[in-house]
DNA sequence: GTAACTGCAAAATGTTTGCAACGAT
DNA sequence: ATCGTTGCAAACATTTTGCAGTTAC
């Protein structure tokens, strides 16, 4: 099933309505392909004369978030940043403390290893993020 | 050298002051050994009447994290947590979504592989952390 | 028709800052 | 004596919330 059909189908199963905003908000995200914030989506909304009030773009994230499509990360700035995850493989941050970069990266050997700990605790995870934090390669 | 002496040398190489306030929020962080906050910390100096404001406190565990004896935490909550990290291993955080908990680990093949990551995309690391959410064993 | 949703403005929260008095060097 | 520090209150930035009107079901 397609993101959208995801997020009706949470929508559905939480009793909450499917509006016009919640399903161009979603749209938005899948066009945009990258981490944004909220003042990143509201810009492209009022750009396109379509604007969304902040209060219903920080009410949808929520729920895009508890429905897996979106994931917030939590990069250390003031603001939340979003990226959408749905069909996107897991995979881990770097974060150059210089220019701001982005690198993303998946480790398969990493992902095991991380449920082993979980195993080993009785710690059932639900959602894990590493981030590393230093100097891209043209900011050394 | 321990901690204390390790704040000294930073404030001197910055040209900071070694003052009453600083000296005892150092002493207060030792003393905790748990991850803590800004509010944490106030109640403790009320609790002792010896108050330390607010903007001390930020400014000071400002400088707690430059110096590297302190390591600041993003749990997703919106207060920023805080830990004493001189002389601990590094670790990473389980953290239940139900209770709170904060169960700390380390693994030093997760380790090897975070280099080895870093060392393939010329990326300098500087500070690292993986943070697994879910439920702890008590609240399955 | 009912209950959820939206936008707005106000409130809440966490953090930072300007300033005047104070204190370390 | 100089210049960084403190506490206070005000400013700030981000996120949440109460409410009145609107819309999905």
């Amino acid at each position: 099933m397609d993101a959208t059909g995801k997020f009706r189908d949470y929508l559905k199963r939480k009793q909450l309505r499917d509006t016009a905003e919640r399903r161009s908000i979603l749209l938005e995200i899948k066009a945009l392909r990258t981490h944004f914030t909220i003042d990143d989506l509201q810009d492209r909304f009022r750009r396109k004369r379509r604007p969304v009030s902040r209060a219903t773009l920080y009410r949808t994230l929520g729920h895009l978030v508890e429905s897996g499509l979106v994931r917030k990360l939590d990069l250390g700035q003031r603001e939340a940043v979003y990226e959408f995850t749905f069909d996107h493989e897991h995979h881990e941050h770097m974060i150059c403390l210089n220019c701001g970069k982005v690198i993303e990266f998946a480790d398969p050997e990493m992902e095991r290893l991380q449920e082993q700990a979980c195993r080993a605790r009785r710690f059932r995870p639900v959602r894990h993020f590493l981030q590393i934090l230093g100097y891209c390669r043209s900011c050394k």
